[in-house]
This record gives C-alpha cells, structure tokens and sequence, in this order.
DNA sequence: TTTTGATCATCG
DNA sequence: CGATGATCAAAA
C-alpha cells in the first residue's frame, strides 16, 4: 500500500485492499498518504472519508453515484466507539423534494447507494484526536431481505408524505432506520419544495440518514462473527 | 448552489 | 447521554 493507490478491478481485490489498512492509525494511512493530519475536525469534517478514499482508489471529488461505479460500491466510513458501536447517524443522500411523482424505490437514490457498501468502521472516541484514531476491520455489505424492506418502508412513507406537501412537517422521528434530517451549510441555504397547497416553497436541503440502532445492528453481525 | 465528506451543540 | 436538529469545509 503506497500513496499511490490504484482503482481496484474486482470488489475481492477492494475488500483485500480494505483489509491492509485494519489496524493503521488514520495519522499513520495519512503519512503514508504524504496527507497533513489536522489537529481536530472542526474545519476539517470530511477529512476521514477523503483520505479512505484516496488510500483505496475511489472516485475524486463529490458525485452524486456509488464511489466505485465500475464495482457498484459504495464506501462509507463509520465513527464508532472501542466497542464497535457507531456513534453517529450515517449520511445517505440528499433527499428530492420536487419533481419526484412517479419516483419509485427501486430507482431511488437510496436504494441505489446502499444495494453494496464497504463499511470502514474508525474507532475512537470523540476526543481522541483525528491521527490517534484507528481503522477497523472493514465490512462489504448488501442489505438482506429484512433490511431492504425496512428502508423501502421508510423512504416510501417519507417520500409520500414530501410529495404531499408536508416536508416541513417531518421529523426525524419518521422511519424505524431511515431518517430524513437537514442537510445544509447554514439555515440560509435554501432549496425549492412543494408546500402544504401544492405551490412552490423555499426550504432547507434535506438528506436521507441511517439511524446508529440500524448500522449498529449491521456492524455488530460482523464482529461476532 | 449542490454535492461530497461528516461532526457540533443542545435538549429531554 | 443519546437523539435531534444545526452546522462546517472542499470541490465542482
């Protein structure tokens, strides 16, 4: 493993990849990676995933696809606590707020991010700073039937209920594994969305999350196993 | 401005 | 102390 990773060309040889970097501190991955290690995340938030990803050879830059289009992968990297727990809801997808009649799970964004994931746990409590912290065993995921019909529940009630006009009217609290939150810079990023008539609305950004119970279950399969 | 990567701050 | 809602930075 050097810095200069190449895209994988199988998901065993990705997986295998994911695997050499078990055990590595992200300060020692970033040295590798000739990357500068920040002193904490507050200016530096997506620093994690960027680094997984560069190390492991996936797409530069922010897509709105699968990090490993030609694999049909997704990687994902997991805060969690040193005994495997996530200690955070995991971002899915920025959820359509207009033009979304017809839209069907099948086809949805969320279905199509979460079909493959690579889940790389990173353990360290909130406080350990971001070089001190280190990566877990990584997990290749598909969700089973039982999963996939949980968020097919979610989302089709959650995207109902936007098509209505009642996005303002959702919680978080909606959906057993899937939640639909915020997803913007500040409250003054707006979007368009349909309002409680039918018109055209301005509206905050909102995104698809996972709650930590559902990933949480999926991790904690994979360490007993 | 929207997408990516997420963590921060506060409340019950 | 976990969950919810708010917020941060970079790239395109």
């Amino acid at each position: 493993m050097n810095k200069y990773a190449k895209r994988p060309a199988s998901i065993p040889s990705l997986l295998n990849n994911a695997e050499q970097l078990a055990g590595l501190s992200l300060r020692e991955l970033a040295e590798m990676q000739a990357i500068a290690t920040p002193p904490n995340l507050r200016r530096d938030k997506g620093w994690i995933g960027q680094l997984l990803e560069q190390a492991l050879g996936a797409s530069a830059g922010s897509k709105p696809e699968q990090d490993f289009p030609e694999l049909g992968v997704e990687l994902k990297t997991i805060p969690v606590d040193s005994r495997g727990k996530p200690l955070e809801t995991t971002f899915v997808s920025v959820a359509p707020l207009t033009g979304i009649s017809g839209l069907r799970w099948q086809d949805s964004n969320v279905r199509n991010k979460l079909s493959c994931v690579l889940w790389i746990p990173i353990i360290g409590e909130r406080s350990l700073a971001p070089g001190n912290r280190m990566i877990g065993q990584p997990l290749l995921w598909q969700p089973s039937t039982e999963q996939e019909h949980l968020l097919r529940q979610d989302w089709e009630e959650i995207m109902e209920l936007i098509s209505l006009g009642q996005v303002q009217n959702i919680s978080a609290r909606h959906g057993q594994v899937l939640q639909l939150r915020p997803k913007a810079a500040n409250s003054r990023a707006l979007t368009e969305a349909i309002g409680d008539q039918g018109q055209a609305i301005m509206t905050l950004p909102r995104g698809f999350y996972l709650k930590t119970q559902f990933t949480a279950a999926l991790l904690a399969r994979h360490f007993m196993l």
